[in-house]
RNA sequence: GGGCCUGUGGUGUAGCGGUUAACAUGCCUGCCUGUCACGCAGGAGAUCGCGGGUUCGAUUCCCGUCAGGCCCGCCA
């Protein structure tokens, strides 16, 4: 079979009169008789095919049978249009190949749905034909745009001495963090292996091994329930170096965040990143993931309403809870009662008992609660929330986190439902000096918010006894426009201090030896001091490609239930692959 | 595990306690030499996701279930 000269989105004026072959896809055909137009695609764009009578015969007979999506191979020659003619909709459009010959490779099925930007096809159709989906030129785009992204930050990296190196994906299951993917081991009976939920623990081995400079842009997996963010199986770049100090880690990421929004956007990233503290975020935004592309920050109020006669702000502060207020700005007219009184179902979802709210108004503040305050409590509020008439102000009162959380997630509404988000912004910023544990009231015991081999900051290692909950860890982590882009934190390195955190973590001796023996045994030989990151690639993509689903920059995606709706995957296994592995299937589905 | 939304020709939607289930697009046939969302004429295509209930009668109302989506829990 011969090839092809050009791609179709190659083409241009100054190829006028040349003969060419193209390959590609019948885009759409329009059949006027004796002219028929042929649109043909491929991945480098489209460009106009015709072919009449005076071009060939027999080109035209053939013409005359292509469909939509039928695979051709064409020759021709490349003309310019007649000024009138001129398609200024593609980039090819000054110019069209008069088609002597075609050939069809390959015919196609009428399509499930048209293979074109802009058309809505519900997800599981578009899931079912994945190839077909993959086919339209905005899925094409994402995942050229994917390809640049992954080639920058390889060739960044390689620039900065990183070496590329692989770790297992047969692993073991351990304890902490999310629940593990499992792997049956045939060869050992009633053992099974894990699919990595990161690279975690190889990665500090091979810090251990002197490769002081690591990465790897590798595939993690986690049995978790999915989000429009969250996949089971999830792309990630993982870093990890020695002798670095956190500063020139971070540095060096602003430096990778800058370099690929200039070449993917042509944006210039403001540096150094906004760094807020995990309490700064919280108590601000309402999340160690703040959206600071607006402003509408929470207000702290504890104080003022302390001893207030509305018994619930009071309450809240006597049971060591909060207060917190959100100034929504210029709607307490637009809005109708019954959509402030359904905010409270809103925060509910966030375990919020109920919104309290109140409208500014010229000289007073109006709503259910106002008689509660008195004159000095309102100025103190008016001032403290900067209102002004028209606003309404919101506020949430309970436990620190629900408040957060609530608040949290009533600010983002707002945000998004008043238009207030600047679309066309990249806020990057780092949250730092988070909790280096919280309490699990599930599991009765203290657990790693990062994970366990997390070091934690050097002025509060004395308060691993004394103090535990307000240790604070170096991590930080990256957040870019509400999504948190990864996390990182400098490494323990020690045997002793990490046998020390296992005990903090209500691990025995033993379990600790049992599950992570070979970590800290190899802590033993010489290991320096390391830390790094882990970036979350697919969420990158899908900010810079501007999408709001991860599906979208994941060439083949699982469904909301973790199922691949193409290969029909998750599906059984034969009795006889069950028995091999010494594996039953008990009980029902409904158990 | 829980909450909410959606499910109607291939696709996207409309609809309503009683209809010949509507529209657009796609598909098929015919006509057409400058279209580009080609146009024109004709045609095929739907047991209204599935099961049960209420009712004289259910695509429509109720319950359950399945599938897809979003969220809480979970997850870094």
């Amino acid at each position: 079979m011969i090839g092809r000269t050009h791609g179709c989105g190659e083409l241009t004026e100054s190829m006028i009169g040349e003969r060419i072959q193209l390959k590609g896809w019948a885009q759409t055909r329009r059949d006027l008789g004796q002219v028929i137009f042929i649109d043909l695609r491929d991945r480098t764009g489209v460009v106009q095919t015709v072919y009449s009578p005076e071009l060939s015969e027999e080109a035209l007979k053939v013409a005359d049978r292509v469909r939509t999506e039928y695979v051709l191979d064409i020759e021709g020659t490349i003309v310019k249009r007649d000024e009138e003619t001129i398609n200024e909709n593609i980039a090819t459009g000054t110019i069209e190949v008069r088609a002597d010959r075609i050939e069809i490779l390959n015919a196609s099925k009428p399509l499930p749905f048209p293979v074109e930007e802009d058309v809505e096809v519900s997800e599981d159709v578009r899931l079912r034909y994945r190839y077909l989906d993959l086919r339209r030129p905005d899925m094409q785009e994402t995942f050229k745009l994917r390809h640049r992204t992954t080639k920058l930050i390889r060739d960044i990296l390689d620039e900065k001495s990183f070496l590329e190196l692989e770790t297992p994906m047969l692993t073991r299951s351990t304890p902490e963090g999310a629940r593990d993917y499992l792997v049956p081991s045939r060869v050992h009976h009633g053992e099974f292996f894990a699919l990595p939920q990161s690279p975690q623990l190889f990665k500090q081995l091979l810090m251990v091994s002197g490769f002081e400079r690591y990465y790897q842009i590798v595939r993690c997996f986690r049995d978790e329930d999915l989000r429009a963010d969250r996949q089971p199986e999830f792309t990630q770049v993982d870093i990890e170096a020695s002798f670095l100090h956190k500063e020139d880690l971070l540095d060096m990421m602003e430096e990778m965040m800058g370099r690929i929004l200039h070449e993917i956007h042509d944006v210039e990233v403001p540096r150094p990143f906004l760094r807020l503290t995990y309490d700064e975020a919280m108590n601000r935004y309402g999340s160690d993931k703040p959206d600071t592309r607006f402003g509408m920050e929470l207000v702290e109020l504890s104080e003022i309403v302390k001893d207030s006669d509305f018994k619930v702000f009071r309450q809240a502060v006597e049971q060591g809870g909060i207060v917190k207020g959100l100034n929504v700005k210029g709607v307490a007219n637009t809005m109708s009662r019954k959509e402030i009184d359904d905010l409270a179902d809103f925060v509910a979802i966030y375990g919020a008992k109920g919104l309290a709210w109140l409208k500014v108004e010229e000289d007073e503040l109006k709503g259910p609660i106002a008689k509660f305050f008195t004159e000095e409590e309102t100025k103190a509020i008016r001032e403290a929330m900067d209102a002004e008439p028209g606003d309404l102000l919101c506020f949430g009162a309970d436990k620190k986190q629900v408040v957060f959380d609530a608040m949290g997630a009533l600010r983002l509404k707002f945000g998004k439902e008043l238009g207030l988000i600047d679309e066309s912004k990249f806020n990057f910023l780092w949250v730092t000096d988070f909790p280096l544990v919280e309490y699990d009231e599930d599991e009765d015991r203290y657990v790693a918010l990062h994970h366990p081999f997390t070091r934690p900051l050097a002025e509060d290692m004395d308060k691993l006894d004394s103090d535990l909950t307000n240790v604070r860890a170096e991590a930080y982590d990256l957040v870019l426009n509400g999504y948190e882009l990864g996390g990182g934190s400098q490494r323990i390195y020690e045997r002793a201090l990490q046998e020390k955190m296992f005990t903090v973590l209500g691990f025995s001796e033993e379990e600790a030896k049992e599950q992570f023996g070979f970590l800290m045994d190899a802590f033993e030989y010489g290991t320096p001091p390391h830390g790094g990151i882990a970036l979350g690639l697919d969420r990158l993509i899908m900010i810079l490609a501007g999408r709001n689903n991860l599906r979208d920059t994941i060439a083949f995606p699982k469904t909301a239930s973790a199922s691949d709706l193409l290969t029909g995957a998750p599906g059984e296994v034969s009795a006889a692959q069950l028995n091999e592995l010494n594996l039953a299937i008990t009980g029902n589905k409904e158990e």
